[in-house]
DNA sequence: CAGTGGTCTAGACCACGGC
DNA sequence: CCGTGGTCTAGACCACTGG
């Protein structure tokens, strides 16, 4: 692990410990420096970090402050860990619905920039919340199989994004995500236990390798119910 | 306009007239330092910036390259902008419905972070994309009256956080974002122009000045068939 | 193994917040 | 006007990609 990563991740365990409270002030970046026995520059890396994942703001010329905790029991929307993190969060399992092998259909295509006669692996999963009594979401991906080779059950109830980084050695770069809602599905309605009409939040995911390959599309249809995103922004921003 | 940024500027100017398009490679960090005449430091500074508002992407050992173009029509969920910047990608306008000044709810208190006797300017009001013949979005926002004096019907009726930057020289920082899907109330149905009942896709949005006052808690009602957001990670996220 | 992005240093100087 | 974050430099060295 990086010199800075490792500072800002020593700084993190703080604030999760509640060691440094929302609004406290940090150290100023001399004294961190000082303390970790590295250069100003390393320790601006490292609080850069920090302030670009939500945990911290700074203020020229006053200091760098911890950031207020985010509600509890909402997924983060722009998580670029697919389904791992939620697992830890609250306890979800998943069920297996459907998988299969396809050509690209048009409208994957076009998310994944690839031609026609290239491979998918296509697949249907159910989330729950607890021990399967309350559906959390209906999921539909497509994989490119050029990357993602194959995808066994067993990730495919438990986690595939952890099955895709630690098994196959995908390393996930970034993401576009777009989000509207919408009118359930008799097909949805009926996968997640709702009735036909009821509103949905439906969230599109394209993934990317670090290299910069889409290699995942996916649709999530979230029970209206049970789904609460959220996501943060920074000072930087259009 | 620091280096770096301007640097960022003048790149993400080609980028957008197309000079570099999506997949383009990037000169190299030397060259660029070189053309710029500038330290090589600095340029990594430019391209961080352009990467975490995801125009570009960096792979070691390969090359940076500019990034595909998000879908038309979208809203930036992470925009720092408010309705400022969707005011310029379609054409867009608001109707006042509602200003009082109120003492601080409850449930506003926790957002806002404040004493319950402190005053807020509530105000509500109709985003409609073009001349008022389709309704986007209700409005309903919370200002603490501490940091922002008085938002005048003309600024409500065009951009408030236009007005907020630009009249009042408040500079906004950070963001907080929640998201939801819900059925739409009979308040909220009546002037969006639809069905009791319908799907509503609600965005809560808490802004933060740059020293890190919160100033500002926003319930965002969108209209279903017309709303449609987007969000993107960089690389780094948990 | 060449080419390219990323980290780290040490130090100068700048810009802003708040007393 | 002091204290604090932010920028910029020049250069050494490291780590990854891809032929």
């Amino acid at each position: 692990m990086l010199l800075y990563e490792s500072i800002a991740e020593n700084i993190l365990e703080m604030i999760n410990n509640e060691k440094l409270p929302h609004g406290y002030q940090l150290e100023t970046l001399e004294e961190l420096a000082e303390h970790y026995q590295t250069s100003k520059n390393t320790i601006v890396r490292a609080l850069e970090n920090l302030e670009a994942r939500g945990f911290i703001y700074q203020v020229r010329g006053s200091g760098s402050f911890v950031r207020r905790k985010k509600r509890n029991y909402h997924l983060n929307l722009l998580s670029n860990q697919g389904y791992r993190n939620s697992l830890r969060k609250f306890s979800s399992t998943s069920k297996f619905v459907k998988k299969e092998i396809m050509m690209a259909p048009e409208y994957v295509r076009r998310e994944l920039d690839v031609e026609s006669d290239e491979k998918i692996i296509y697949i249907e999963r159910i989330r729950y919340i607890g021990n399967q009594s309350r559906t959390l979401s209906l999921e539909k991906s497509y994989y490119r199989q050029k990357i993602i080779k194959d995808i066994p059950v067993e990730a495919i109830e438990s986690s595939i994004f952890a099955y895709i980084q630690d098994e196959l050695g995908v390393e996930i770069g970034f993401s576009d995500v777009y989000l509207k809602a919408d009118k359930l599905s008799k097909y949805d309605a009926n996968l997640l236990e709702l009735d036909v009409g009821d509103p949905v939040l439906i969230v599109e995911e394209v993934y990317h390798t670090k290299t910069g390959e889409p290699f995942d599309y996916t649709e999530l249809v979230y029970n209206y119910q049970e789904s609460f995103l959220y996501a943060q922004s920074s000072t930087y921003q259009d």
